[in-house]
DNA sequence: TCGAAATCTTACTATTTTAGTAGGAATTAA
DNA sequence: TTAATTCCTACTAAAATAGTAAGATTTCGA
């Protein structure tokens, strides 16, 4: 189980627009430089999230991204499923197909996803960026200490 | 989430393997002539399976695969797990790289890992062999009802 | 002892997915 | 009207996945 990096990116965007969050505007350019991340690539996953209905955009002069709402109404899990748009395939139909190994692995596809929807589902944006703190703290302790 | 074709090949095959246990040895061809897989492909598969203590092979005529041991002692997410090969790369080293964006994508990825994995070392062989009959009947069922 | 049947081994190829890049049109604020 | 920005389409490069090809090696049985 990997996330990929169109996915990991679009993350690390929504998250520094998470921290900004509700002030105005950031610009495409902006967070790629924050996070390092490729322009041109961030720019397009940033546009597939304002499509998701989880940024909103200004466009020209002053312009560019900020969440559509508070972080506490933006699901975790819903972020990344539209990233990765990996629909899991549920296997449009069982047409007879059905040796003991074919369910064995439709069975097995239906408790990974399962589990990882429950993991992805039970987190909001702003859980995420509380626990984030909370990692940062545990690391920056075990520096100084 | 979703397992490679080579996964599920190796699982379907597992699984004949556990139906037909404790019997006999069970050629690779007839294998792959019951699932429907590349022969060439699943041989190499086996092997990998041999190779990862979970079958027993023998070579020469009346040769074959088979368990290496009960499909209760077989663990699910062990066979997976070395089909995948996906060691889920535990970033070698947080060298300073934090900012709260590649904190917040390592979280995600523990939890997900840690959710994976506890469905799937939950599960031996031979309960996936209960559930995949669980499963076929409840489907006879939908089909002749 | 020989030959057939099987696993084992290595090396290669094709296909698909992922990760970008290039170039510019459209829109807006100043 | 110009500069700054998002928006859009099309392409390319690299990596991972899914195989195939060809034959060496081992074993059993006649």
């Amino acid at each position: 189980m990997r996330i990929s990096k169109r996915t990991e990116y679009g993350l690390r965007a929504v998250v520094q627009l998470a921290r900004l969050w509700p002030r105005t505007f950031v610009q495409a350019r902006d967070l790629s430089q924050q996070e390092d991340l490729p322009n041109k690539f961030l720019e397009s996953i940033l546009l597939a999230l304002r499509r998701g209905g989880f940024l909103e955009s200004k466009v020209g002069s002053g312009g560019g991204y900020r969440l559509s709402r508070a972080p506490r109404e933006i699901n975790v899990g819903d972020v990344i499923r539209r990233l990765e748009g990996r629909l899991t395939v549920m296997e449009i139909a069982s047409t007879g197909d059905n040796s003991p190994g074919k369910i064995a692995v439709r069975l097995i596809n239906e408790k990974l996803t399962n589990a990882t929807d429950a993991v992805l589902d039970a987190m909001t944006l702003e859980e995420l960026m509380e626990q984030i703190s909370r990692a940062g703290s545990v690391q920056q302790s075990m520096y100084y200490i």
